[in-house]
DNA sequence: GGAAACTATTGACTTATGTCAAGGTTTTAA
DNA sequence: TTAAAACCTTGACATAAGTCAATAGTTTCC
């Protein structure tokens, strides 16, 4: 089960980790399951584990005065998923996870996330490296939603993420992407260029 | 000049460098002046320095198929800019970066960065808290623009980035909100709650 | 195997926001 | 000191996108 994560960090900081620090990583993150449409997270709680997602998808959303959900964040295999400002600074969150398919996650505290990165030099830059990925999504996300029109939104969303488009339901894209899912029906309906 | 990077850096990273630390920084961050107006980083080219702005303010845009500028991200004394995604891969940047006030800032190369980050642990910390900042900010502006209406994007504005306000047209906070000047001069004529 | 829940589409209508144009103010710079 | 440039506001109008409601196709699961 540890498996797909010590790849993933070997790959992602491009070092090949000892066998002594692949056990500390097996020893370290715990697994957890989760059946579908169970919280990982609840609004209002803290965000005391970060999770890799070894198998499933995950949501994380909030929810406005209305009672509408807004979809702030998609994950799939191989992704990480949690609030790090709850995570981090240990304040109840303001986001709802919860898994969208049955999901087999691997989790871990931000102690050990700590006490992990000063052992492995390996899982301290890929920390770093995922920061990077991540803050350049986050960046391209945010031009998209401020620069451009619902049908750009959806064609940059196919092109940069068109495996999400097979495991979630168009509603829950249409979220995502800050607009109504009828909206996104009749985009979709388009030449679109 | 370099004093208020070195006390930044302090700050964050939480603990205080030695007398050697801080001459290494001195020495390898290249004090550069902008005058308004003046680039930092044109749209093609690569993003070949980051800078920590010591005085004035700076503005990241991109310029879409009109024309049309919309403004990505705004700093001022104490933040970081540059383009990372162009910064890191190397790769020609899409956005433009330019002083909107005249500048001091502070330069440095990614492979001075790693260097620094290899040599001195606060500036490693350091660099880890700014992820953690940015990538919460950033978590907070999607969920923002994707959730609000005007009117609460910019009582949002208000709240986060008051200091902001003081030193940038309307036009440009408008632009950075992803809504039309014309409108942001409507909602600030209202009760605003 | 059938009811209930979830999903997607479509039409009619409403609304928030954008666009265009004009006028007035303030700032900049020659 | 004055002309030009930049900035902000306002009104009239256009339009993208949201809302509501009805329909129908799919899953899900007792």
């Amino acid at each position: 089960m540890h498996e797909s994560l010590i790849s993933y960090i070997n790959n992602y900081s491009g070092e090949v980790m000892s066998m002594a620090e692949e056990q500390l990583i097996t020893r370290t993150f715990v697994p957890k399951v989760l059946r579908k449409r169970q919280y990982f997270l609840q609004q209002g709680d803290v965000c005391k584990y970060f999770c890799f997602i070894v198998r499933g998808a995950m949501r994380q959303y909030s929810v406005d005065e209305r009672g509408v959900e807004h979809v702030i964040q998609l994950g799939i295999e191989n992704w990480w998923m949690g609030d790090r400002e709850s995570f981090v600074m240990l304040k109840p969150s303001s986001y709802n996870i919860d898994a969208w398919e049955n999901c087999e996650l691997l989790t871990i505290t931000q102690a050990d996330v700590v006490s992990l990165a000063q052992q492995i030099p390996a899982v301290s830059s890929m920390i770093r490296s995922m920061d990077e990925k991540n803050s350049i999504s986050n960046q391209r996300r945010i031009n998209s939603t401020i620069s451009h029109s619902a049908e750009n939104r959806y064609a940059n969303f196919l092109r940069e993420h068109p495996d999400l488009l097979q495991r979630f339901p168009l509603h829950v894209i249409a979220s995502f992407l800050g607009i109504a899912k009828e909206t996104l029906s009749r985009v979709r309906k388009n030449p679109l260029l």
